[in-house]
DNA sequence: CTGAAAGCGCTTACAG
DNA sequence: CTGAAAGCGCTTACAG
C-alpha cells in the first residue's frame, strides 16, 4: 500500500505538530523518482523539456507520496498570490451575497480566489481586515467601506496592492469607486411618488455618516425641492437600521397633524420594518424603497422599489482591479452604476385624507 | 519626505512586475535601524529581549519604510497557514450568507481568515476549489458538498488538512459532518398538514442525488405512511429549482381528478416558486416549505415553514474544525441540528373540495 | 533534456 | 540583550 510506503519513508511523522502535517515536497519527489528538484518543478508545473519516460517516473512517484505542490511557497518565490480580498459589511445581508458572489466569478475567470470578511459596519475592523489582507499580500483588494478615511491603505497601494472601492467612496484618498447612483435613485423614486400625489412624504434612512445614506437624502430633498414642497423636519429620520429604531421613526411620522401620506426607505432593512408598521395601519400608506426584495412582488401591495445591481457593482469593481492589475489602467476613476424603479403598486397608492 | 527616500534606498524599483511592488522586507529595515535581522523580527512580533531604545529605532525604520511583515512567508516557515476555506454552493443565496458569516466569525476567533467559493452545485467544481485551498495549504476546510464521493479529500485528511462538511454529509469517506434534521423537519411539516385535514399532499423537492432532497422526501413519505396514506406517483417531483421546472411540476399536481389539496416544497427556492403558482390560483392550497424566508410573515397568508438555523450549522460546523485542529477531537461525528415548525396562516388552511 | 545553486521573506535554534 | 546561519518549499537564472 502505497500510504503504508509513505508513512514508513518519514520516520519524522508521528512528532506532535509537525508542519503541514509532514506533507512530501518536491524534494521528497524527486529523491524517489531518482532526479532532480527542477525537472519534478517542470512536470508539476506542465513545462516542456522532460521526456516522456522521466515525466512518467515523477507523475508515479506525486501519486504514490499523494505530492500537492505548495502555493504558498511558489508565491513566496513568485511575488504574486492569486488571491484577492473582499472586505464588505455583512456576508450575512442578502444584499452582498451577489455582489460576493460576482467578484468570486470574476476572480475566478482570472485565476485568483477571493478571501473576504465583514467589518460590520466598524471602521476599525475594516482597516485590521483590510491590512491583515495586505499583510497575506493579497494582489487587490475590493473594499465596501466602513469607515470615512482610507489613508491607511496609502503604503500598501503604492505597494501594488490594486484598489478598488464599491458601492460608498473611499475617504480622503484618491482611489477607484463604483457606486450606485444613489442620489439619482432616490430622487426618481421621491418624484414617483409626488407624480401620484404625495406632497407629505417620509425619509427613514441608515446613519447619516455612511455615504449611501447621505446621498439618498439629497436625492430625496432634490425631489421635494424640485416639487416645490417643504420639508418639515419630522418627516426626515437617519439613524440605525435595527427594527426599535425604525419602527419609532416610521410611527412617528405617519401620527399628528402632520402625519405622511408617503414613505420612502432608504435601504432593504429599513424597508422591511416600514412593511410591518404600514400592514398594521389602518389606512393606506404609499411607500418606495431603495434596494428591491425577494418576493417583494407577492406581498399586497407589491412593494415599488429603486432596485440597484448589486451583482453587477461587484462585477465591475472586480475587473477594474484586474485591470489595475494587467498595468491597463490609468487614473482613478468613479464609476456610477444606475438604478431602477419598480412599480409593483405601493408607491401608487394615491395620498389618503 | 521618507516614501521619496524609500524609492531612491532601491534602485531596481522601476523594473515592472517587480515581486510585491518592491516592498521593504524585514532586511531593510534591519539595515535602516542598523541591527540585526532577528532584533527586527522580536520587535514585529512583539517578543521580548530588545531594550527600548533599539525597539525605538526599530519602529521609526518600519514607519519610514512603510514596512508591514510578509505573512505569506512568515506562513511558510511556521506551518501554519490561519486561514480557512469554505466551499459552498452559491455566496449569492441567502441561505449561505448567515452561514458563511457565523463560519467567518468563529474563524476571526481564532485569528483565522476565510477564502471561499462557489461549487455552483457542480462536483468537479468542488473538488478543483477544494484542492486548491489545500494547495494553498488552508489549515482547515469547511465543505457544503456538491459531489458525493469525497475520496479525493483523503490524502488531504491525512496529511493534516481538518475537514468538516456541512448541510450534506461526505461521500466516501468517514469524515464530520453537521446536518439539519431534514428528515424530521420535514416528516414534521407534512404531519402538520395531515394534522390539517390534508391527505392529498404534493411533494417538490431538489434533485434527488442531492442529500437534503433526498432526506427530506424520505420524510414526506414517513409522515404519508404513518397516516396511512397512499401517495400516488404524479404528487412526488424532484428536478431542478429552476422556476420553469418547478412551475410545471406544481401545475400538473394541482390539476386533473387527483389533484393535491396541499403542497410540500422542499427548499427555499422552490418554495418561492410555488407561492407564486399558488397565488395565481382560484382556490386555496395549502403550503408548508422548508427553510424560512425572508417576509414570509408579511404574505397573504403567512408562510408556514420549516426553518433551519442556517448560522448554528456554520457555527457548529467550524467549531468543530477549529476543535479538529487543538487536536482535541477524537473520531469522526455526525451532528445534527433541530428544525423548528413556524405557523404563519399557510400551512393551516383546511382542504378544499 | 536535466540539475545544482541561489533566493523569495520570514522563523527557528543556537551562540555570544 | 543581540545576531549569524540554516531552512520552510518552491522558482529563477544559469550551466551543462
Amino acid at each position: 500500500m502505497p500510504e503504508t510506503a509513505r508513512r514508513a519513508d518519514r520516520p519524522g511523522d508521528h512528532r506532535p505538530g509537525n508542519r503541514y502535517g509532514n506533507r512530501p515536497t518536491m524534494k521528497d519527489v524527486a529523491a524517489r523518482a531518482g532526479v532532480g528538484l527542477k525537472t519534478v518543478s517542470r512536470v508539476v508545473n506542465g513545462e516542456p523539456g522532460v521526456t516522456p519516460d522521466t515525466e512518467r517516473r515523477v507523475q508515479e512517484a506525486i501519486e504514490a507520496l499523494g505530492f500537492r505542490r505548495n502555493d504558498s511557497a511558489r508565491v513566496l518565490r513568485k511575488g504574486r498570490t492569486a488571491s484577492i480580498g473582499l472586505v464588505l459589511e455583512d456576508l450575512a445581508d442578502p444584499f452582498y451575497g451577489p455582489l460576493s458572489r460576482a467578484v468570486e466569478e470574476v476572480a475566478r475567470a482570472h485565476g485568483a480566489l477571493l478571501i473576504n470578511g465583514s467589518s460590520a459596519e466598524d471602521p476599525d475592523r475594516e482597516q485590521e481586515l483590510a491590512l491583515a489582507l495586505c499583510a497575506r499580500r493579497v494582489d487587490g483588494l475590493v473594499i465596501i467601506p466602513a469607515g470615512d478615511d482610507h489613508r491607511y491603505l496609502e503604503p500598501e497601494i503604492r505597494a501594488g496592492v490594486a484598489t478598488v472601492f464599491v458601492d460608498r467612496p473611499a475617504g480622503r484618498i484618491d482611489a477607484d469607486v463604483v457606486l450606485s447612483d444613489n442620489f439619482g435613485g432616490a430622487r426618481d423614486g421621491v418624484a414617483h411618488l409626488i407624480a401620484h400625489g404625495h406632497r407629505r412624504i417620509g425619509f427613514i434612512g441608515d446613519m447619516p455618516r455612511i455615504h449611501t445614506a447621505a446621498e439618498r437624502l439629497r436625492g430625496y430633498r432634490a425631489a421635494m425641492e424640485d416639487a416645490g414642497t417643504a420639508v418639515a423636519d419630522g418627516w426626515m429620520s437617519l439613524g440605525g437600521t435595527d427594527p426599535e429604531r425604525v419602527r419609532r421613526a416610521a410611527e412617528e411620522m405617519l401620527s399628528g397633524p402632520d402625519a405622511v401620506t408617503a414613505v420612502f426607505t432608504g435601504n432593504n432593512r429599513v424597508t422591511v420594518t416600514v412593511i410591518r408598521v404600514l400592514a398594521a395601519l389602518s389606512r393606506p400608506v404609499a411607500l418606495v424603497g431603495f434596494d428591491d426584495l425577494e418576493l417583494a412582488d407577492l406581498l399586497q401591495p407589491g412593494v415599488t422599489v429603486v432596485a440597484q445591481d448589486a451583482a453587477a457593482l461587484g462585477r465591475t469593481a472586480a475587473e477594474r482591479l484586474f485591470r489595475q492589475l494587467d498595468g491597463t489602467l490609468l487614473a482613478p476613476e468613479r464609476i456610477e452604476l444606475p438604478t431602477r424603479l419598480v412599480e409593483r403598486g405601493s408607491g401608487e397608492i394615491p395620498p389618503s385624507g
